[in-house]
DNA sequence: TTGTAAGCGTTATCAT
DNA sequence: ATGATAACGCTTACAA
């Protein structure tokens, strides 16, 4: 039993099979008497005629499909498969509505499949945590006039929009909360070593003073034991649980989307990800507009508190 | 700048359409000079030939993408996106490793978007947390032979596989774990009915002793005043964090793959994700091998204490 | 208002 | 050992 192609409906309704394109796809351009509108919408349902999206992509060369490209930590914490699965559910859920699907991917050191966007024609990608090196390799392999955002990564290329969270002024909020001086910074670490640099550098503390998680047992303790009873940041919820056992006074920046899992007694500062309704828009709007360009390169996502 | 084809390189190679693709598709009954073989290939890799997947798709029918299907809740839990984002992760990984790309869909009653399987031509599909009726909207829409799999419902259909933790063998070992006989149960809620019904079945308790978790603040713990200091089961490790409170002796069975954020104090049962590379690989038996059957209706998954 | 036919980039059969 | 060509299912310019 094989599918029903427009050329079954087509034989059915005795017309031809430009005319069943036209009408299933609503053509405007084109006229069409209603008698034979009607009878081939009739037919195409009793046949139970679905569009092969794969032939329909090869000759109109647009997929409607967008890759989330997941790069996959060196070193797993225990929640790095949690970390980022708030957002690709909410990009879906959004290019969902828009009319897209959506190639879900992570990519790992041992299986570096970097062709994708090329080989499956995507119409956009987004890169979560991408480094320099895996970016550069894999960028080898993008479509020409296809948009790439990346996510939670500083790529050092102008040509692509980076989203991040707005960590000045999530620093800035966490000062305001805590009411004095944070004295030391916990934080996540990232494939992507600019942007750690850039959170530490905006932290305005020394590296004396800031743990980057590193996934060893023990070592944050360690670190915590140097500052008894001081105030301080803290990104990444599950940290903040673990912090908060021995430093009450502290803000946990939600970078885990993910702040329910927050015991409900820290201050904390979270981002929304209703969010990336505007990245996804954009992406949108370059898919669908060849001349569409914006120069705004960088998307901070604003902190609540 | 548009993609290199076939046609690019053979243009540029001297030869014809069909000696390319032999070369590229390694055809093992086609000789080739290797010569040419030679020559084919380093203009391949000059012109950075990468293959068209969806014209390949059209022509040979098979699209190497395989759906993973996620049915939201009504009433969403706090938990609800965290839950299968590791199942889905575990299983993009293994489908990724055999070759596949994973198309990732989140349908709720808003969005029933329910043609994918067909439109988009998938060779298989997962589908998660899906009800009886969606389920019968949707299959309307599956093609013939492609290989469907239920994961946490209960399908009246043997036509396909159902893959359920094993929860007769979890209420087993918990039993054991406790030492006692459990006076409550404390479940998460599911979109399928029958798979909560068969939950509550087996349990052997009566319907006052059990809760299904229903979103609504304070429900739990006015069920939980009913039964001080009793023994109890729990299914879901955010609950069981919660109900650990205020009874400490319990068992966590955790059914969303996510025992790193249970309290390291609370007896507990897992599931091992690396038992889906089972499923994964009879998905793949079916898609490769029109003519295999398999008649094991049900993968339990086992519990891990 | 409808139909004809070329072409999207592949694969695979059949000649040469 | 290599090439010409039909076909996969669709869209669309053009003809009728």
């Amino acid at each position: 039993m094989k599918k029903t192609t427009i050329k079954d409906i087509a034989k059915e309704a005795n017309v031809s099979i430009a005319t069943v394109s036209y009408i299933l796809n609503n053509v405007k351009t084109q006229s069409i008497s209603d008698e034979t509108r009607v009878k081939v919408l009739k037919i195409a349902q009793q046949l139970k005629y679905v569009t092969n999206r794969t032939a329909q992509s090869l000759k109109i060369n647009k997929t409607g499909l967008i890759g989330i490209i997941l790069f996959k930590e060196e070193n797993q914490h225990v929640w790095s498969d949690l970390k980022y699965a708030k957002a690709i559910f909410k990009l879906e859920q959004l290019f969902s509505k828009l009319g897209y699907h959506v190639l879900f991917m992570q990519i790992d050191s041992m299986t570096p499949s970097n062709k994708i966007i090329m080989e499956r024609n995507l119409d956009g990608a987004i890169l979560i945590n991408v480094d320099q090196d895996k970016f550069s390799t894999i960028s080898n392999y993008f479509g020409f006039g296809v948009p790439v955002i990346v996510m939670d990564s500083y790529i050092d290329n102008s040509l692509f929009h980076k989203v991040l969270p707005d960590i000045e002024q999530s620093f800035n909020l966490s000062q305001g909360l805590l009411g004095e001086s944070p004295q030391f910074l916990v934080m996540d670490s990232y494939n992507n070593v600019e942007f750690v640099e850039f959170i530490t550098h905006k932290s305005n503390l020394p590296e004396s003073q800031i743990y980057v998680s590193d996934h060893t047992a023990g070592s944050l303790s360690i670190f915590l034991s140097q500052f008894p009873n001081s105030p301080g940041m803290v990104m990444n919820e599950f940290l903040a649980n673990e912090v908060y056992k021995t430093h009450t006074n502290i803000v946990a920046i939600c970078t885990c989307n993910c702040s329910e899992i927050l015991r409900d007694d820290i201050n904390n500062i979270r981002f929304d990800l209703n969010d990336y309704k505007e990245i996804v828009h954009m992406v949108d709007r370059y898919i669908q507009d060849v001349d569409y360009v914006n120069n705004e390169k960088f998307f901070l996502l604003p902190p609540h508190s």
